[in-house]
RNA sequence: CGGGCUGUCGUAUACCGGUAGUACGCAUGCUUUGGGAGCAUGUUGACUGGGUUCAAUUCCCAGCAGCCCGACCA
């Protein structure tokens, strides 16, 4: 894409009222627009670094058997009224809205009502068991305190999967299947070395759940690490076991920050028997459907990337959810830098060409702000020298590469 | 929901009880081009409502909005 003609800009300065990191650099680079406190426009930069991160969360869910589909946001009361989720005295975060007719709906908040309802169509017999479902679905959350740009949002997509068994064993299969997708996706997604898998708190229907925490100051929560097993305990059961690690006994935790990327659930027939999700097992005995649950908010992911992932310059975008993989800049060279961004669209590599008509200092400071993983300079001086400069944003010294060459250098 | 701080051009800021200045941006022209250029001309602003006052952007109150701390948060 040509830089000349992306409608977004930068702005010279961060939003003197943001302090999270994470929303100064994102609306200083144009990757996001705030709307209001918690709720954000995707810009076509954030848009690309939004997708790429879907696709990496729906590639490894889909490769564990996931089917994808997309429920409605506007929700019936009615499910809700069945497991007492409806009442905002129980739960509090409901944005509620009418029909003309002044019937009452709600706007997403999450989706294991619905679709538990939707499936008794669909499942009558442990032949059809298992299923694992997933979405990416906007929902909508009425916080009292919405926060640090996009790490508490009021209104944000979630990859929200749910898991279908006929047994509490074949939920805890899979839900060991989950534990290695998600840990997967945190990879990927460059935040592997920060994520931790975290026993928290599991309600009344298991003992722990887990929670795949990224280390950040810009979290909420505290957790305590196993440097050995590398998990750790949320604050909310440390109490429970004694400072110890329920892994190996480990006594020298040690407390960090950290914000929740993934949650993980054995929900067991929490919502089943209420909503009446039931199958015929072997013997002809009727049962209520066992279900895990399984969520990740792509925008806090992207969020706490651009938390953990950067220097005094700007964003330092991991290769696999840059918004591109290159960034061409041309120093009053628009011709010779044309050709190499046609050369490499060609050969498929992602290209932001920045053809501006701007001096040298605004196109780096772009650059930098921006974040793509290579910084590749057309000019006067790179010319001399034999071709272009290449430089990667994580480092300091650029080297130079005969344009014949350059396709070969930036093919992955 | 409790507490703290803050609302001035598009952005960042200054000053002030007597109607607002700077920088960047934007427009035009010329000169510039390896780390946010120069000159000239032009362009844009006091969150809302009430009160005090001869006079309020400035002081007071309320509302709204934003940020932060706490509470909350599958």
């Amino acid at each position: 894409m040509k830089q000349s003609e992306l409608f977004t800009k930068t702005l010279r300065e961060a939003p003197a009222d943001e302090q999270s990191y994470n929303a100064r650099a994102l609306i200083q680079g144009g990757f996001i627009n705030k709307e209001m406190a918690g709720v954000y426009d995707f810009l076509p930069l954030g848009l690309r670094v939004l997708n790429k991160i879907i696709a990496i969360i729906r590639e490894e869910i889909n490769g564990i058997g996931g089917q994808e589909t997309f429920l409605a946001s506007l929700q019936n009361p009615e499910l809700w009224k069945k497991t007492n989720r409806w009442d905002d005295a129980v739960y509090d975060v409901w944005f509620k809205t009418k029909l003309k007719n002044d019937t009452e709906l709600g706007l997403a908040t999450t989706h294991e009502e619905p679709l538990t309802n939707l499936l008794r169509r669909h499942i009558s017999s442990y032949k059809d068991l298992p299923k694992s479902i997933y979405h990416f679905q906007t929902k909508f959350r009425n916080e009292t305190r919405a926060k640090s740009g996009l790490m508490r949002l009021r209104e944000f997509i979630m990859k929200d999967a749910y898991s279908f068994h006929a047994d509490e064993e074949d939920l805890n299969d899979y839900y060991e299947k989950m534990k290695a997708a998600y840990t997967n996706i945190f990879k990927r997604a460059g935040l592997g070395h920060l994520t931790y898998l975290t026993f928290a708190s599991g309600g009344t229907f298991s003992k722990y759940s887990h929670e795949f925490q990224a280390l950040t100051s810009a979290g909420e929560d505290i957790i305590y690490i196993c440097e050995k097993c590398r998990v750790a305990l949320n604050r909310e059961i440390i109490e429970d076991v004694q400072h110890k690690c329920t892994e190996c006994g480990n006594d020298k935790l040690k407390e960090e920050k950290a914000v929740e990327v993934g949650n993980i659930f054995k929900l067991k027939t929490k919502y089943s028997r209420p909503l009446g999700l039931v199958f015929m097992d072997e013997e002809g005995v009727s049962k209520d459907v066992v279900m895990g649950c399984y969520g990740i908010g792509p925008q806090r992911l992207m969020g706490t990337v651009v938390e953990t992932l950067h220097d005094e310059k700007g964003i330092i975008w991991p290769e696999a959810i840059a918004p591109f993989r290159a960034h061409l800049l041309s120093l009053n060279k628009n011709d010779e830098a044309k050709k190499i961004y046609d050369d490499l669209s060609a050969a498929g590599v992602e290209v932001l060409f920045d053809d501006r008509e701007l001096t040298a200092g605004e196109k780096f400071a772009d650059a930098d702000l921006i974040g793509i993983p290579y910084r590749i300079v057309v000019s006067e001086k790179s010319i001399k020298a034999g071709g272009v400069e290449v430089k990667k944003r994580n480092e300091k010294e650029a080297k130079i590469v005969e344009t014949k060459d350059i396709v070969a250098v930036l093919k992955q």
